[in-house]
DNA sequence: TGTACATCAGTGAACGCGCGTTCACTGATGTAC
DNA sequence: TGTACATCAGTGAACGCGCGTTCACTGATGTAC
């Protein structure tokens, strides 16, 4: 079976790839074959949408463009037409990830009452992008998958130079010494980073179960930790 | 050529592994064959050696059963006496790098003046491990080389539990407010493990190169950064 | 509005590859008596 | 000290598999006139 949608009407075909031409009578009642089309209509966003699905449930390495091809109901040749290789997929997946991340992380600065309150809602905003998007996420977190070199796209600093705004910001607010800003966006990157790792592809979940605790309640926590700090009363 | 060691005594011969029996009589006077040992001595130490060379070259990814095999100078099926399968040398190797890690955390604490230093430098001596064991690195941030149902050795929590330990003395010191250490324990966690996932595998070694410093001098910095609201005078 | 034609997006078959793992085997080692 | 024998750690060949990628091709689409 695969899904096909042509002139944005979803409609689902029995896929005859690989299949003998001598159909079983059940087979050939069911489906009218003649009507599934020799295009498909929107291969590219299907494979996509099959690998962040394959990624979510088997992991980065389980992915394969012949195993897309066969989901999708399509040749194996047939994703070429629209990715170069393996990788490239890979880079539009990434890319595509920077712009929801991004997004997240602008909606979160949108709102805070302050410079503080904005860095750890930034922090917060980043682990429910991974939650939401754990497929993005877990291609993202891994550089092999996507040369930069090759794939200008997947190296975005929109993130990062929006954390850099507002952690000046927080600088003139008082909340962070009025020092070098770099080792500040390095920390709250890597603390991002850090937290989204352990959590989309390690212990965390296991460990706030324990805890009797939930990621999400534990990343607010950590959250509301590093913000206790900045607004600690100076002396 | 591969290495083997035997009684203590590394020496070197030709593999004629897959070769063919007509060898050129350059290669025949260069090593006498018969001299070569049925029994290879250290397999399973040449085997992980062999797979962290690998990683560090050419990632996790790249590891494979055979190529080990051929390396060291010995049949596909070598390996095989050692490892019950892929995984299990995975987990040898994150086994390893724990029992290094935990060595590397406990030195930085036993020298550190107090808590926050201590904190500071476990932050340090994490990145520190990770700059001299990638390999070891890798493999223990990508759990899908270890399954802890399997190889309950991967989910080692010695480093954790030092980490709570001085996270404590942190709050008895006055450091850290004297709620709920988990949140603390998971910042410092995942600050680590977030620079780290960046610097092996990602933008830190050019964003610091632009910079104009180092990966190295970065992490005392971000160190510093998160001391000095540790230290903060309290109003 | 109709038609010629370029382009797009599929097909189906094939290529060579390296992989994990298993098997029956055998040479080497070490231990019990 | 010598020997029988169990066990260990290799060999060599083979298995089936799925992969990325390429090729010549063809059906479908869309555009210029």
């Amino acid at each position: 079976m695969f899904r096909c949608s042509l002139s944005g009407v979803q409609f689902e075909c029995k896929t005859v790839y690989a299949g003998s031409m001598h159909e079983t009578a059940a087979a050939t009642a069911e489906v009218d074959n003649s009507a599934r089309p020799y295009h498909h209509g929107a291969l590219r966003s299907e494979l996509i949408a099959e690998s962040l699905k394959t990624i979510s449930e088997r992991g980065v390495a389980a992915v394969s463009l012949r195993q897309l091809a066969r989901d999708a109901g399509v040749t194996p040749a047939a994703p070429y037409h629209h990715f170069p290789d393996r990788a490239a997929l890979f880079a539009a997946i990434i890319a595509e990830g920077h712009t929801l991340l991004y997004k997240r992380l602008g909606d979160a600065v949108s709102v805070a009452v302050d410079a503080t309150a904005a860095l750890r809602d930034m922090l917060v905003a980043y682990a429910r992008f991974a939650a939401d998007h754990p497929a993005h996420m877990r291609v993202m977190l891994r550089p092999e998958a996507g040369d930069p070199a090759r794939h200008p796209e997947v190296a975005d600093t929109r993130a990062v130079d929006l954390l850099r705004a507002t952690v000046v910001a927080a600088q003139r607010e008082g909340a962070l010494p009025n020092a070098d800003p770099e080792p500040w966006v390095q920390l709250f990157w890597s603390l991002a980073v850090g937290y989204v790792t352990l959590w989309v592809d390690g212990p965390v979940e296991a460990r706030c179960h324990a805890l009797g605790t939930t990621p999400e309640e534990m990343i607010e926590r950590v959250g509301d930790a590093i913000a206790s700090l900045l607004r600690r009363p100076r002396g």
